[in-house]
DNA sequence: TGAGTTATTATGCGATCGTATAATATTTTG
DNA sequence: CAAAATATTATACGATCGCATAATAACTCA
């Protein structure tokens, strides 16, 4: 009986698009928009570029999809660590800010990543939508958990306070996460997040330092 | 006599030179790398894209000029301020945080320009060592502003704590930096140095936010 | 097992990429 | 004012871009 040669094996949707995605956020964060090309991104994920046609309608959609990926999964990352117990709401807020100063949050990927999107969410407007989006409810979700462990504190707070507090507390946290992943060597281990802590702390009041689990 | 109609007119050398680097650098901020094409940076600079080639003998050639002359001009923008007079060490430091984070440094061209530079920057080696030497000297420097405030200071001070220092700071200033770039409506005016006032201040143990000048 | 479904490859098209070279216009100079 | 120098334009080439369509292979199910 004759050998047959199978030159490919079919996948279900799900595993192409998402190694289509995969592809794509790698090359992305590797090489920045040049490099992410159809033909790169299909050899990549291992199959012809023809396939990208079949699955997404254009190549912005691919981008899009991605994008929308990698945003949700970066907020999934730093949110995951409020669904376990704190000892007290400073030590909660603790925890959160160490989560997003430490791995997988900071990476070199990621910064690469935002650097590649930059320009894309300030043009596409679909892209524009979902960056707005996923910035307001870190921030927010931040301001919940300062006001609570203020009054925690028995500290003042009020709207306006809260609002400027957070906006303060996710700039410094933007920036060490864009120090860290930029430069890898550039801290030791934990000095990222004890910065972000003392820096946070500083700002809106409160010792986090020690406030353990 | 006969009406003789230029098609052109020559310019010096450092004035094309320089419309090319200029064109380059308002491309890539606005639209980033896949927008800057030789044809287009050409036509902003107003000049047809033959005449890149007569000035630059590639096109990443002209990359790199613009590269080298933007964080040229960004690190004197920055250092620009420590030529006057301060009535304190501590206003010194104080006032170089201040113009860090204060436009035109602050600014969402320069935020473009970053990203657009990124991953050339991991990828060549000639824009890696600019990079590299353009940080250390912007970090060197915040850490004998540092030295010079703890002393006057009087408080202790030794070479790995003030290393720390110079690193945390830096990462706070830059993540600042990006925040109040990418997003111009996010803080009120002076919001952004009162707040890496706040946080250097918290860092090194030292008040700055109201050193005068 | 054979027809139907569709995932996948193969191939081609027009546009644009960076680069190279020749032609031309402008300015300088002897 | 003619000739040399060179800044600038004009044009072309091969490679690659995103996208479209046809051909083929792999799987499903009556």
């Amino acid at each position: 009986m004759p050998q047959i040669r199978k030159t490919h094996q079919r996948q279900t949707p799900d595993f192409r698009r998402q190694a289509l995605i995969d592809a794509t956020l790698n090359l992305l964060a590797e090489g920045g928009p040049e490099v992410a090309t159809v033909r790169v991104i299909a050899k990549k994920a291992g199959v012809t570029q023809g396939l990208i046609r079949h699955y997404f309608s254009t190549k912005d959609d691919l981008i899009a999809a991605a994008y929308e990926q990698h945003v949700t999964q970066m907020t999934e990352a730093t949110s995951a660590v409020l669904e376990q117990p704190f000892r007290s709401h400073s030590a909660r807020l603790a925890g959160f800010v160490t989560a997003a100063l430490t791995p997988p949050v900071v990476d070199l990927r990621n910064v690469g990543l935002w650097a590649g999107f930059l320009h894309m969410t300030q043009t596409d407007s679909r892209m524009q939508r979902v960056h707005a989006r996923t910035y307001r409810a870190f921030r927010d979700r931040l301001e919940r958990l300062i006001v609570v462990a203020l009054k925690a504190a028995d500290l003042p707070h009020d709207p306006q306070m809260s609002r400027r507090f957070a906006i303060a507390c996710n700039g410094v946290i933007d920036g060490l996460w864009l120090e860290g992943s930029a430069l890898p060597d550039g801290f030791e281990r934990d000095e990222l997040s004890e910065i972000g802590l003392q820096s946070v702390g500083a700002i809106i009041g409160l010792n986090l330092n020690k406030t353990g689990i």
